[in-house]
DNA sequence: CTAAAACCTAGGTGTAACACCATGGTCAAG
DNA sequence: CTTGACCATGGTGTTACACCTAGGTTTTAG
């Protein structure tokens, strides 16, 4: 298979199979004559497992070191669990940022259904904003990396 | 003021003042002797306005356009009106994503937990997540930008 | 007064996961 | 033989900074 053929064969863009190439997830053989980059049925299945290990939200780099494990004989297993718990409290702490966000932005739309439009005076630039909260959860919590 | 005593004022890194007043945010006046970006109490007024609409999950350069408008004496706030309410139904999309996503990471942990290591056997990487569902939600939607 | 600490500048790199572009070669169908 | 569909490489852009380099400046302590 070339690349678009596997990348419909598994419902992806020739660009994302591409891109998971060059990070070495998949290892295709060159077509001698022209250069090509030729796929084969383990390839498509490794490119589905990417696909599932995607939905459950890891990171291409993570979904290479699951790879690189399997691919020396070692049970994967463990690390995915690890990777899974470490992981899941993230989403959820990203899930209540993102409440609080959607809550502060309802907040604000009420609030502001009841004050002017002011024009701008030197003194305020959005009365909208600026008559926000400035300290909205004050967690202390500067560690948010990806999910 | 100088940068760092801007960045402390307002409780974040000189980076981040550095980094706002590039992308045409601040505009400090140079000392003439040393070059150095000096700001002064309405450069602080604006960074803490900045520091509120990101609260409210605006973008930098969304602000840079509220703050373009105000800059021109027109009032920034119908803008700031659509642009909130054009991101709310997107940041719940997300929330509603990353529930699901959450909901898929619990239900394998918990379909995991009565399911063996098995070592890769050239027909398998890791069966806990082959044996996630494929098509987790199916939801045919190409478009999620920020938020 | 001087040396070290703290600060400043500009510019470049890295982050995640691709999308998109340009340039140029390759291949199958009409 | 000419399209049109495909291939390759390599570069850019996206977000909001963080970090680093290299070299000049200012402040402070001894």
């Amino acid at each position: 298979m070339k690349v678009t053929e596997l990348a419909r064969a598994a419902g992806v863009t020739a660009e994302t199979v591409r891109h998971y190439t060059r990070q070495g997830l998949l290892n295709p053989v060159r077509d001698p004559d022209n250069g090509y980059q030729l796929f084969d049925q383990r390839d498509l299945n490794r490119l589905r497992f990417i696909q599932r290990a995607r939905t459950l939200g890891f990171s291409l780099k993570e979904i290479a070191d699951i790879l690189e494990h399997a691919d020396q004989g070692d049970s994967p297993c463990p690390l995915v669990r690890d990777l899974l718990a470490a992981r899941l409290p993230q989403i959820h702490a990203r899930i209540r940022e993102l409440q609080a966000l959607a809550d502060r932005m309802e907040r604000a739309m009420n609030d502001w259904s009841r004050l002017p439009d002011g024009t701008p005076d030197g003194h305020s630039i959005c009365r909208l904003i600026e008559q926000t909260p400035d300290t909205p959860d004050e967690c202390c919590a500067p560690a948010r990396r990806n999910a």
